[in-house]
DNA sequence: CGCCGTATCACTAGTGATACGGCGGTGCACTAGT
């Protein structure tokens, strides 16, 4: 067992920290001492500093898993900047000749980065079962049973691969998962009983939780407009669709004073960067963004984070609000929602998993099958489905219980929009906490479509309290004041 | 499922009503051809 005494020396010399964020030193006594751990620790907590900190601790290897290759690219940059050079991202930026260079000179690195799908190359396979590996990380965890099922399968190999790797020490990190996600990725990974969860609370208290309903989109971009005039900026809406990402950004840059970008897949790689960068930099106040949008990013001071259209679930929606507020400063989550919107998220959320019908076409012709995967989504999933050894039985039972999860996800997040009591005691039921939000219980209920945040934000200011509903606070008195009620 | 753009119809030549097809999110790696 490491004492208290060198975790906190090592923290001091190594990261230039006296304290840590909560959840850190548990988690890294548990790996130290050789326990596989699963860390759920809202973002904003330092979860890359947990494995860092094992890593430069025993000098054995690390191997980190990571879904994006610009995740691994800031990643690498910032462990260089701490003046660790013993970092690579092995992905398909480098060149044929710095890969094998890379790979021949493997034990020299002590942070390795890597994309599931990388897993496939038996070369790279081949070099990381040489190497003597302390430490196995799935970052960002979540997205084992987000994209595992029905957009990047490789996720589903994670457990082959610890198994091929010896089973090593393995960190899975992520800031949201229920308990179902949890056991999705034990399972997934192999992890076996006796690994410990650590989980810290989703509740992010200094973000205030509503829903507004509009009739129509005209109603809806009114309210929009108005609300970006009066809400103190930098922020966020997400889209899900990259045509009206697009159309309404370029509606509110006419109608507002703000300097407003899209985000989006379709946009060239160098757009993407720019617009990322400008953001953190604040020369953009507002983003209009897809779920492309998001991972990875750290900026302090999004002050709101709104939902044209419906989230696709919970988790996700947890995902993308956690992006505001996390100076702890008052923030705001605000999902617009009319009825019409329902019928997308439902396409979404079923079009990329293949149907039966589409199933028995593919398995009665593999030229087909070989031939659409390349620009059909759901025949490339069989493609893969197919390479990995399922068979077709197999793959429909797995593609029809996705259908009915997903769906099940899809009136979660309906009744998170509908519901009539406190939405931060809906999201934590859901999260499988039972502790009482801190905060008065009808500050949801009453907040309608003529409540004006800004309000809300200058009595966190003229109070200079972040969290306005925090325990200790006159409730009564701040409503009063809030929301004009008697 | 619902929206949007285009096609087709009507009636006395440009516009309005209806019908219908297509579209709608997220990324890695690898290969072929320049």
């Amino acid at each position: 067992m490491v004492s208290e005494k060198e975790l906190y020396a090592h923290l001091k010399q190594e990261f230039g920290f006296t304290r840590f964020k909560a959840g850190q030193k548990q988690v890294i006594q548990r790996l130290l001492a050789g326990g596989s751990t699963v860390a759920i620790l809202p973002t904003g907590t330092g979860k890359s500093l947990c494995y860092q900190f094992v890593g430069t601790y025993t000098n054995q290897t690390v191997l980190i898993i990571s879904p994006l290759l610009s995740l691994m690219q800031d990643q690498v940059e910032q462990l260089r900047l701490k003046g660790e050079k013993r970092v690579v991202a092995l992905n398909s930026n480098l060149s044929y000749a710095a890969k094998k260079q890379i790979l021949a000179n493997l034990h020299q690195y002590l942070f390795i980065y890597l994309a599931p799908e990388m897993l496939n190359n038996p070369v790279v396979l081949a070099a990381l079962t040489d190497i003597d590996l302390g430490l196995l990380v799935v970052d960002e965890a979540h997205c084992i049973s987000a994209w595992g099922p029905d957009f990047r399968p490789d996720y589903l190999q994670l457990g082959k691969l610890r198994q091929k790797l010896g089973f090593p020490v393995t960190l899975a990190l992520t800031a949201t998962a229920t308990k179902r996600v949890t056991s999705d990725m034990m399972r997934s990974l192999k992890l076996g009983r006796k690994v410990k969860v650590i989980r810290n609370s989703v509740d992010r208290p200094n973000i205030f939780l509503a829903v507004e309903k509009s009739a129509d989109t005209q109603e809806k971009n009114q309210r929009l407009i108005q609300l970006i005039r009066s809400l103190p900026a930098p922020g966020l809406i997400y889209f899900s669709s990259k045509k009206q990402c697009d159309q309404i950004c370029a509606l509110l840059n006419a109608k507002s004073k703000l300097t407003v970008a899209s985000y989006h897949a379709g946009l060239p790689a160098g757009d993407r960067y720019a617009v990322q960068q400008q953001f953190l930099g604040g020369q953009i106040d507002l983003i209009c963004a897809t779920s492309a949008f998001g991972m990875g990013i750290n900026k302090p001071d999004i002050r709101y984070v709104i939902h044209y259209h419906l989230p696709e679930n919970l988790e996700s929606y947890l995902q993308e609000i956690g992006r505001a507020g996390r100076d702890g400063q008052q923030s705001l989550a605000l999902i617009l929602y009319s009825e019409q919107d329902r019928g997308l998220q439902q396409h979404l959320a079923l079009s990329a998993l293949p149907t039966n019908a589409e199933l028995e076409i593919l398995q009665n012709s593999p030229q087909l099958l070989e031939k659409s995967s390349q620009e059909n989504q759901s025949a490339q999933l069989v493609w893969r489905y197919m390479q990995m050894g399922v068979s077709f039985p197999q793959m429909s039972a797995v593609f029809s219980q996705r259908r009915t999860e997903k769906l099940q996800a899809l009136q979660q997040i309906l009744a998170y929009v509908n519901t009539q009591g406190c939405r931060r005691k809906f999201i934590l039921r859901y999260f499988d906490e039972t502790k009482t939000p801190q905060h008065f219980r009808k500050c949801c209920q009453l907040a309608n479509e003529s409540f004006d945040y800004q309000q809300l934000f200058d009595l966190a200011k003229t109070k200079n309290e972040p969290n306005i509903f925090a325990g200790g606070n006159d409730y009564e008195q701040i409503l009063k004041n809030l929301f004009k009620t008697d």
